[in-house]
DNA sequence: CAGTGGTCTAGACCACCAC
DNA sequence: TGGTGGTCTAGACCACTGC
């Protein structure tokens, strides 16, 4: 035993322990730390005690365990996601996908999975495409990922109709990605809206984000309108909540008419 | 042993099996759970395994456990917040705090600590005030509940020399709240912005928000600006994630200039 | 094969709650 | 005072990794 008090739970100490080295850089980024056994006889606890203030440090995304192998100093710092920036004409003129901008701007190197189907809209997705349940509809489902590590789920449908007569069902959608072929058939959207909720990760996505464990995810369920008003596109994206920083900018619209 | 097979984890499998029982209603919303040496004895494993199970549920906002009472299965639904309604002249003139409408939407008495007092601005405040470090501002922290049970901390300073003359160092800023005191010397906000973080409640935040244990929560960052762009206001929320279901809709800006 | 983390147990002590 | 969850331990077995 040594450097822990009482009055806090041991497993806490530990954490807050761990936690502390690893922002002063003790372990640094990437390395591994010292295997629970050695942290258990360093610090005069058991083994399970070492593991559950571990566990905490896994949820908060500081540390990735790899079985057999170690746990280890997260290194990837947050991806900033700018809602407003990601969607508009500019990105698309430059011809490529927002969610690689954003990981290239970090300087790491993008790669994505893509799959593409034609199936009937679920609950969800008919609600946020105001459709019946059960509609043809255009599948892409992508997973995203930053030197191979997988940073979000992105799984996009459009209405069929719209779709089938566009490049939307290739996996390169060309020049300035899926919006701008919504674009050239004027039915492109001018206004989005997004739901966020944060909740655990279910199994499937822990093992295809490949999380330890049910940490939180970011749940955003982004969609497009055209010019009347219809949803013509609903996106939901699973992002392991460590991994991102979301940002928002908008205007008070009501302001103009508030003013004198 | 009874309905647990193999190939996961007990604690995991226990896991399921509680939350199969929440959702569907075999343990109603408000009740308690059986203790954790019945379960243990029903299900076959042993307390520590419940325990573990329990932890997992908790860190999902699912039940909440009261220390020498019981487990009980939460409430609560997710409060909403639009972002984009929430800030316009609509609300203002209603003369009620847009936090206020969010929790009486859902039904639920809403009630606010407020705490108001004169500071120098800590680097996090500086940097979206874009103002000095050290500066003078005016603080005012708030922590809001629904039927006494917090649901989130705003924390919000502003420029004490915009604030020194008006209602804002006062608990109740008036019809309209604090963004129509500013509106009224013509400093009113038009433009916002919102940084989003999910993470690990601190300690503090735990106790505060009388969450059991490191619950996720959501770091908001909202920063109001004037008609010329100079930053009059910020306010940090700190919401446990499991509480809330957050909204955003926005125009493509570009769009007006990006169409013939 | 040795080392790593994942998990599990039986039993224990404690603080807190309600009665 | 008895029940509840919080925590801790010593020891164990397992699966996976890397040599």
């Amino acid at each position: 035993m040594s450097a822990i008090g009482p009055s806090k739970s041991q497993y806490a100490q530990v954490a807050d322990l761990l936690r502390e080295r690893i922002e002063s850089g003790v372990y640094a980024p990437g390395s591994a730390l010292p295997s629970e056994p050695v942290l258990a006889d360093e610090l005069g606890v058991s083994r399970p005690t070492v593991n559950l203030a571990l566990r905490n440090l896994r949820t908060a995304g500081l540390v990735k365990v790899k079985r057999g192998s170690g746990t280890f100093v997260r290194k990837i710092p947050r991806i900033y996601r700018d809602a407003s920036k990601r969607y508009n004409n500019a990105y698309r003129d430059k011809g490529i996908g927002p969610a690689d901008v954003e990981v290239k701007d970090l300087g790491h190197k993008p790669h994505t999975d893509i799959e593409i189907s034609k199936v009937q809209a679920a609950e969800r997705v008919a609600k946020h495409l105001d459709i019946a349940e059960g509609s043809d509809v255009l599948r892409r489902r992508r997973k995203l990922h930053a030197d191979d590590e997988p940073t979000q789920i992105a799984d996009s449908y459009y209405p069929w109709a719209l779709a089938k007569d566009t490049r939307l069902a290739e996996p390169d959608t060309g020049q300035g990605g899926s919006y701008a072929r919504l674009h050239e058939i004027n039915r492109g959207p001018v206004r989005f809206s997004e739901d966020i909720v944060v909740r655990l990760a279910t199994d499937d996505e822990s093992s295809e984000l490949q999380l330890d464990g049910p940490l939180p995810v970011i749940d955003l369920a982004h969609t497009a309108y055209d010019e009347s008003g219809v949803p013509i596109a609903v996106t939901f994206h699973t992002m392991p909540s460590h991994l991102w920083k979301l940002h928002y900018e908008w205007d008070d619209t009501s302001t103009e008419k508030g003013k004198k």
